[in-house]
Order: C-alpha cells, then structure tokens, then sequence
DNA sequence: TTGTACGCGTTATCAA
DNA sequence: TTGATAACGCGTACAA
C-alpha cells in the first residue's frame, strides 16, 4: 500500500507537508500543494484511516446494535430502516459506525462484550429494541463507559438518553379510535409484548384508562411480539371477545389470520405501521412511526451526548391510520 | 483510555514483554505473565485493534454491499440473512467486516468509491445482488483490487468468483411444475427482472425451452423487480393469459393481488421463497433458496480466493414448494 | 513556507 | 527469558 511518505518522495517534501497539503491546503504554498496533488494522483494515495484514528486524540466510532430475534420472525423491515438512518447521519457528522445483530451477545459475557467494543474504539453506543432478556447489555448502560441512545426502551441516567413515540398516547389514541368505529364493544382483548417491559406497561395503563371510561372488560394476555403466541391466544380467547388490540403489527397479523381460520370477523388493532401490514392486504388501525426519522433523531441525540448534554427522554410523533397495499408498492 | 504501556509499568515488565505475554503466552516464564495478567485484570487493558491492524503485515477486511433498492420495496428480508451470515463467518474466520448499502455508492464516482474502501483498509468484497444500473460498481471488479464474491450475478476474474442457484433449471422446474399442474396452458405471461442482465437471460431461456417443449405462446415482459409494474404488466396482459410466471415472489404477490383485483383467478409462479409470500397467504410454486447458506459460502469462498485459489463459479442448492404461512410464523 | 521530531498503540526484530 | 528499538501511517507542535 502507497503510504504518505511514498507520496513526500515522490513529491520531493517532507511528509508533514504532505499532510498539510491535504488537510490544511492554506498553511502550503500553491506550489508544492499542486506538486502533491500530483504525486498523490500518480501513486492513487489514500490515506489510511486506521491511522489517522490512531494518531488523533480523539475519536468518536458508534456501534449500532440491531434486534433480528425479540421473539419475532419479521422486524427486518424496522431494522434496516434504522441502519439505512444511522449510516446516512454517519456521513453527515464524519463518524464512523460499525454493526452489531444482538443475537451476537446472547452468549457473551459482560466482560466479552466490553472487550469487543473497546477493541474497535467504540465509544457510543446505539441500541434499537432491547430485549429485557440481554442482562449483560444492561450492565453496559448502567457502568456508563459508552454514551448511548436506547431506541424504545427507556432508561436514562447521564450517558444515556432513550427515544420513541409516546407509547401511552398511541396505544391509547389507536384503541379508542378502533372501539368508536364499531358499535357495542364490551369485551376487549388485549395482547400486550414482552411482560414486565416498560414499555408494554405504559401501554397497559392506557388500555385500562380506557377500561374505565368505556366500562370495557379488558382481558390481557402477553404474546411477546410473536405473531404465533398472538394467533394461539386469538384461537384459545378470540371467540369471547368483540375486539383485540394488539402491541404490534405483527401480532395484530397473527390474530386477524386466526380469526378468519375460526371464520369470524372482529376488529383488530395493532401498533408500528410496518409495510407488512399492507402486503398482507389485512385492514386495522395501526399505530404508524417512522423509523428512519426515530433512527436520525437517535443519532442527532447521541452526537447531542458527546457534545456534553445530559441524558433525557425524547418523544417522536406517531399517526393513527391503516396501510393500505397500494400505498406501500408505490 | 489504558494502553499497552500502563500495563507495562504496572506490572514493572517492558511492553514487548506485555505483548508477548498476551499473544506468545509460550515466550513468557510463568511467573512474569501472571504479573502480566493481574496487571490487565486490575486496569481493564483492552486491546486496540486500529493499532494492531497498523502494526501487522497484512489484515484482511471485508466490506459487506447489500442492495435495498433493487426497484422492489422488499427485499429486506434477504438483505438481514445475508448479512447476520457473513457476520457470523467473520466471527469464525476472525476477520473484520465493514457493512454498506449499495445506495451510498449510488452519487459516487469510482474514484470516491474506490477511496472510500480503500481508506478503510478494505482489500476483500461480497456484493450481493449487483445491480446493472452501478457502472462504478462493476469497474471496482474489473480493476482487480479487491478479492470480491458476488452474489446473484455473474462474472468471474481471477479475484472474482461468484455464487447463485442454478437459474435455468431452477426457473425451468418451476415453470414446468405450474403447467403440469394445470390444464391446458396455451398462453404464458413471464414477467423479468431487469433487462440485459445475466440472470433474467437464462431464466428468460429457460422459459423459451418449455415454450418449444409445451408449444406454448410466451409473452415476455419486464417488471425489473418491482412488485408494482408486475401489477400493472398483469393489469394490462393478465386477462389474455393462462398463466403468469414471475421473476421474484415480489412481482408474483404483484400480480396475484392485481389479478385478484380484476376479479380472476390464474396460475402464477415466483422466485426466491421469501417469508412474505407466507404473510400474504398466496399459493402459489416458487424457488426457495437458502440465503444464510448463500452468505455463508459466499464468505468461505472468499477466503478461499484469499489463500489463493482462482474466481470460480458456485452453485447452490434450490427448491420448488409453495410457502405456507403457518410454516413461517413457527 | 517548509521540515524535523514526536506521539498514537501495537507487533516484530534483535541484542542482551 | 527479557527489553530496547524500529516500524506501521498519520497528524501536529515546534523549530528553521
């Protein structure tokens, strides 16, 4: 590999200067820049990042960590819609990104996952959809060695912020919209994600707010963002039920398949807005975000971070409505 | 952050002799590297790898290329297999990957590209689903500086290999079983991919041989992927045909929604096997290809190009079946 | 304006 | 068995 001090021979300099000539052109006459733009172009220079990382004082490289499993077989969607945001932010601010599955930890101890970070100079962290079940990655927010941002979780403490919709306001917002479509609701079913998450309680508690200002009876199941436990539940309770509101497209799926299977027809909600919905040609209100733009306010947030801002919790907007097939192929 | 340097003076050793002790554990009396070890424990050392790639000979660095456009909205699905398979390669082959989606390349010249990898210290490639329309793209291969695999196209140098199923008899067996399982197929729409490329050619083939062998009326259009010109190819054509075979499940989900829609029932075949076709509960014959194993051949093989071996060309396994939806949510 | 010398964190060579 | 030193490729303070 052609280094700088090949380009300083053959420009006839020093190498300072060759580096001055391309990274601080106005401390070099216009000479010598032109004799090193030369050199540069007939030897194809490029210079070597690793070592200017290294020879930088500081440097900041974000490690994203991306949730293929979190108990569901089609979140890819949502997943490379975060990726595609980070990497465009990661131009924007000149920082590096390397990517990281969370599936990669599940093995791992705490200690190992610090070392595989450290080793690559990962200083931030972004971590999309942490699942409760990863405690080592807790442990890596709590020790607050990296800065991080948490995509719908919520944690913060000084090196940590977290963002997402308002989980209560949406849950809330898409059941009463979808029990004032339909006449004579009573009975509701609801199939939360995870249980114990924060996330899936704040939800809870809307649903029973709206338990008492409909005097609904509301019956909670946990189907862990998995639209096979969505389906098993929808066939073991759905028949007794006159709506099921569910915490993800994809349970929202599973119960609407279920149903149609057990030949009966009853509303359905679910929550995220994920393109497929609309493949699937079902229709339910949903709860659509956007999560190319949650991923660039995550990233804006942790470069926020590094700038010496304290943690906080950020909200994003979301939109009641259905996907529509025809919308999505577009 | 602690470096090599504070170990060596907290264990009153030289850091060669550090280094030794972690690396060349046999080098070392058992004595100093134990002081060696209780010095890394008690300071958190870790090592930098950025300094260790520049201080070694030759590091292998592998860039991952995935393809999210492709003119289709979904394809999602294969890009997340494809790379948690390199991911967990690299893991085995203990070897560096760096990911980037083929839009970034989309507004770069080929020398920005080639800068862009090569400052990275890039020297091997897995491009998976090159598309025609990257000129600049197909000139990094040509050039012949990096040790690359493509996936799903076709082109071979001494650097470069390839891998894909065998897309003739893999679009002659599909073809053929939706027209034995039918009766009286006069008239087949084939709906492409795109136009020129080497792939839609031999399955384009293919198609021409069964039109001989079935004395067949084939009418060939060009969807280029794109689950909404298959739509609208099937709105136009789709009502004079017997039967539509199609060049992705995409376009196939296109143009059984479309038919659907025109108040027809036809055969229709597609291409891949992705879960999606499960999701939307169409039946109909496709080619499941394994894109995990895909990936990971594609990574063995590139290691194989590493250790000297010529370009060649991989085939992988296929399957015709139909994909059930209560076999993808399990 | 240009060049010398040092530091970044590590491995490798060679002498002690 | 250990340690001093050079080298990797680059940026930069400082001296010329």
């Amino acid at each position: 590999m052609v280094s700088i001090n090949d380009v300083a021979k053959r420009a006839g300099v020093a190498k300072s200067t060759v580096s001055k000539a391309l990274n601080n052109k106005e401390l070099v006459s216009k000479e010598t820049r032109l004799k090193v733009e030369k050199a540069v172009e007939e030897l194809g220079y490029v210079p070597n990042k690793l070592a200017v990382s290294l020879s930088k004082k500081k440097i900041n490289r974000v490690g994203l960590i991306v949730d293929i499993r979190h108990n569901s077989q089609f979140v890819d969607e949502i997943s490379m819609q975060y990726l595609m945001a980070a990497f465009d932010k990661s131009k924007e601010y000149q920082v590096e990104v390397v990517t990281f599955f969370s599936s990669q930890f599940d093995d791992m101890s705490y200690y190992e996952i610090n070392t595989l970070l450290k080793s690559q100079r990962i200083n931030c962290l972004i971590i999309y959809h942490l699942s409760i079940e990863n405690q080592n990655l807790y442990k890596v927010i709590e020790e607050k060695d990296f800065y991080i941002v948490l995509v719908d979780s919520y944690m913060i403490n000084g090196k940590t912020s977290c963002i997402a919709v308002n989980h209560y306001k949406a849950q809330y917002e898409v059941a009463k919209k979808t029990i004032e479509e339909n006449e004579k609701i009573n009975k509701v079913l609801y199939i939360a994600g995870g249980e114990g998450g924060h996330i899936t309680n704040e939800r809870i508690t809307a649903m029973k707010i709206l338990q008492h200002e409909y005097k609904l009876e509301l019956l909670i199941k946990h189907g862990d963002f998995n639209e096979l436990k969505a389906r098993e539940i929808t066939l073991e309770f759905g028949k007794d039920v006159d709506m099921i509101i569910c915490g993800s497209d994809l349970m929202a799926i599973g119960a609407e398949y279920a149903l149609r299977d057990m030949g009966i027809n009853k509303p359905v909600a679910g929550f995220d807005g994920i393109k497929l919905t609309g493949y699937s040609q079902l229709d339910f209100n949903t709860v659509k975000q956007d999560f190319y733009l949650k991923s660039s306010s995550a990233f804006d947030e942790l470069m926020s971070l590094l700038a010496g801002s304290k943690g906080k919790h950020i909200i994003i907007d979301h939109e009641v409505c259905r996907i529509k097939y025809l919308d999505i192929i577009q």
